[in-house]
DNA sequence: ATGTTTGTAACTTGTATAGTTACGAATCAA
DNA sequence: TTGATTCGTAACTATACAAGTTACAAACAT
C-alpha cells in the first residue's frame, strides 16, 4: 500500500520522460521496475480513475500522460493511490483483536492527532511536480552510480 | 506496529488512574484491553527501555510509572515504540522484490518528504500529556455509551 | 520453600500485499 | 476479417509481518 506511491510516481517519471514519443506499454515500465506488467497495471489503474493518465490497448497503445508533467504533482499521485486504502497513517487496528470498547476509542482519538501529519505531508507532496521529481531521481541516481565506481 | 502504540498510551492511562495505589499487572491490563497478557508485556518492555514505566515481578509485584503523568507526553510513547521500527510513516517496500536501483532511490526520496509530515505528528503528540489524555479518553468513553443507550 | 509475576523465546494464526497465471475485451494493421 | 498486440481484471500463490498463544526460566515477596 505504500510501494504503490513509489511505483505510481515511478510510472508518472516515465511517462514524463517519453511525453511526446508515443505510448509506453507496462511491460516496459515493469521491466525498468524490475516487476511484473500487471503490478503496474493494478497501479496504473488507480492513476487513469484520477486522469493522471490515458491508457489504450492493441498494438502501438499502452499509457501517455493525462496532462503535462509540470501539472502533476506527489500529492496528485498520493490521492489517487492512497485514498482508496485510507491514509498512509491512519492505519489504526492491524491485527488488534481486540472487541473492547476502549480500543477503538483510543485508535479514533490518534487518528485525528494524525490527521496534522498527513496534513503536512499532503501540503509538501503538493509542492514537487513530477518535472521537479524527474530531476531529482536523476541526480540521485547519478550521483548512487558514482559510489559503486567512483571513477 | 501502529496498534501498539494505542496499546501503550492505553497501559500509560492504566496506570496513570493507578498512580499511589500500587503496582499493576500485565494480566490485569490485558484484561482491561482485551488481549494476552504477553502483548501488554511486549510493549511494557519498550515502555521500560525509555523509562517510562518501572516493573517488578513476584507477589505485588507488576508495572507503575516512571515519573507523573502530567511529565509523560504522547510523543513520548510514540517514541518508546515506534522507533524501533523506523517509523509510522517511512514504512517504504513493504512486500517489494525490486531490486532495480531506481526503485530504493525513490523510496528514499519519499520517505524525506514524510519526515515532514512525521515532525508535524510528533509535535502534536508532544502537546498532550497522560492526564490530558485520560481525560479525553474517559469523555469519549461515555460519550459512545451513552451513543448504545441514549436514556 | 512456595507462589506470584515479569521477561522472552518459540510457535501458530490472521491478514495484507506483491507477484503470477490466465483470459476476455479493445485496438490496430494487414 | 483475421491476427497480433496490449490492456483490464479475476483468481491464485507466496511472502512478510504483527497479534496472539504457550511455555518456562529468572526475580521477587512472604
Amino acid at each position: 500500500m505504500n510501494s504503490q506511491l513509489t511505483i505510481a510516481v515511478y510510472i508518472l517519471a516515465v511517462l514524463a520522460n517519453r511525453a511526446g514519443q508515443g505510448a509506453v506499454t507496462s511491460a516496459e515500465i515493469a521491466e525498468g521496475f524490475g516487476t511484473n506488467p500487471v503490478v503496474i497495471r493494478r497501479v496504473m489503474s488507480l492513476l487513469k480513475k484520477a486522469e493522471l493518465v490515458k491508457s489504450r490497448p492493441g498494438t502501438g497503445g499502452g499509457s501517455v500522460l493525462g496532462r503535462p508533467a509540470e501539472e502533476i504533482t506527489l500529492r496528485d499521485a498520493y490521492t489517487a493511490v492512497i485514498i482508496e486504502a485510507g491514509s498512509v497513517l491512519g492505519r489504526q487496528s492491524g491485527n488488534c483483536r481486540s472487541n473492547i470498547p476502549i480500543a477503538p476509542i483510543i485508535a479514533e482519538y490518534l487518528n485525528e492527532l494524525y490527521e496534522d501529519a498527513e496534513k503536512a505531508l499532503i501540503r509538501r507532496l503538493g509542492s514537487v511536480t513530477i518535472s521537479d521529481f524527474r530531476l531529482e531521481i536523476a541526480n540521485r541516481a547519478k550521483a548512487s552510480l558514482s559510489k559503486v565506481s567512483p571513477q
